[in-house]
Parts: C-alpha cells; structure tokens; sequence
DNA sequence: TTTCTTGCAAACACTTTGCATGCGG
DNA sequence: CCGCATGCAAAGTGTTTGCAAGAAA
C-alpha cells in the first residue's frame, strides 16, 4: 500500500496521522515475517528512539479494528483446551469470544484435501472462522 | 474415555497416576466447552480444594503432548500480526515457531467451499497447520 | 484551540518456575 | 525406598491502562 493511500485512509477512518503510525504501518503491512508486537517495536526504535511500546500496540490494535491486519493467537489472550483433536471447525465470536464447534464429514474431506496438496505431515490443526454472533450482532458492539 | 483406558494410557507413558490427574483428565476430555486452565483449576477445586493451578498447567501440558488435547491460541503465548487478511494456510513449526504461508488458488477453492457449508458471514480467519520442521526434526526434540 | 496521540510507569492477567513435602509404583 | 507429582509462592512475560505532556487538524 501506498504511502498516500495509508494516509487517506487512516484519516477517513478519523484517525490522525503520525510519523510512528505511519512507519508502523509501513513496517507490518510490508512485512512477510508475521511479526510479534516486540518485532515491530525493536524495529520501529530504530528511527524513534523514544517510541513506546504501549503506542506499537495501540497501532495493531487499530489495523486490526480497520481490516488491515489479522491479529493470531492471543485475541482472546488466554489459551483454551479442546480435546477435540481431529479437524473441525471452530467457529468464534470475536466479540464475546464463545466457540461454536462445526463438525461434518464434507468438511474433513474438503480439509484432507487442501491437507494433500500441502505436502507435509501435521501434526494438529486449528481451523477457526471469525463471526459476530447473534447476540453481539443485536447489540451493535 | 474409561477411566481404566486412561490410567493405562498414562502408565504406557510413564506417568504416575494421581486422583488430581485422573479428574482434570476426565473433565477435560468430556468436555464440549473449550475450557480455560482457570475454569478446570475452578472446577477442579470443587473435589480437590487444596489444588493447585500450577497442577493444572502441568497436567494440560501433559495431555497435549501426548496428544489427547489440542492447545487453542497462545501455544506459543504472544501475539504475532499478519498483514495477509485473505484466507490462507499458516503452516507452523510445534517446537520453534516459525511460520511458513501456503497461499494457492485451489486452497482458496476449497476454503470457500467449506465457508459456504457454514452458513455464516465469516469476518476472518486462521487456518493454522502445525508441524515438526526440518531442522527441528534433525534436532529430535 | 480542541481533540487525539504519545510515552512512561504502574498495573494486570495468565503462565511458569523452584523447591520442600508427599504420594505412587 | 526412589522418583515423579503436588502445592505454594515468587518470578516472569506479554499486554493494558491512567495520565500528563505534546502534536495533529
């Protein structure tokens, strides 16, 4: 992207422009490195001597609001156990965060089959589709 | 699980057998509600009031390394950001971490059949597929 | 000028570790 | 009896929050 068109679309979101956002921007969506929030902080010290980490996260919190980025792992912050081990679906409210299971057989061959063409031998997986739920949809949170 | 299937299990394994292991093993495995460390430890204290969440942490890690459970989100415990918001395949290493895309047109295929099977409007998703790399394979760890 | 953002430090929440005690095999 | 498991408390780690000072619009 752009470095023109992160700025329009930063402002048209209502957000104001900085030189940390931008280069924060810049950095991640540039990145093919999936890259920790200390990552990007380490790297953003260089040009910004004085850069906070609290603003590094404040920044991919915003990206992530706005669609730019999607944040992996810890969105809900704290691990859950499933002792389902074989491949479904779990289907998340990323508002409250409840978990809906979806288990079907079309779905595991569709999955081995997508599993086939990766060519490697896993040894777990987690499928996991992102939703608001009815309850969270009323609410308009 | 029976009870007795899974004392076996464990002694195969080379675990001792204790009343606290057997009971957060039980829950666990019967379990539809992908519970956190906290709500086991929660429930464990109802029968065991002098457990410990350290007790709880260790047996969780216990069952997912022998496979009867699967760690959701922080397996390795920090966020990381992915700029790539379009369905796609995170292959990751169990052991180190990193992080390999698998990004092909059939895949994306197949995904969105799969979506369609759900019936929901998803506003993203991980599909994550973890392995053993190779230099971690060499290792043997 | 007004409002949002930054940087800092303290607070948080979840998880891990070290160690003495105790139980299982 | 030996060795692993437990419980406890302390330490660790990543993340969030409150607030005063500063920058963008």
């Amino acid at each position: 992207m752009e470095k023109q068109q992160l700025i329009t679309k930063l402002r048209e979101k209502g957000f104001k422009v900085t030189p940390q956002r931008i280069d924060i921007c810049r950095f991640i969506l540039s990145s093919k490195e999936h890259p920790t929030a200390d990552r990007v902080y380490q790297e953003m010290l260089r040009k910004h001597p004085t850069i906070s980490i609290a603003t590094v996260y404040q920044t991919l919190h915003l990206l992530n609001k706005i669609g730019l980025i999607e944040e992996m792992g810890s969105s809900v912050g704290i691990s859950r156990y499933d002792p389902n081990t074989s491949p479904h679906i779990n289907i998340i409210c990323k508002n409250c965060g409840k978990i809906r299971d979806y288990e079907e057989e079309s779905v595991r061959e569709l999955w081995s089959q997508i599993i086939t063409k990766l060519k490697v031998t896993p040894v777990g997986q987690h499928l996991e589709v992102y939703i608001y739920c009815d309850k969270c949809k009323e609410l308009g949170t």
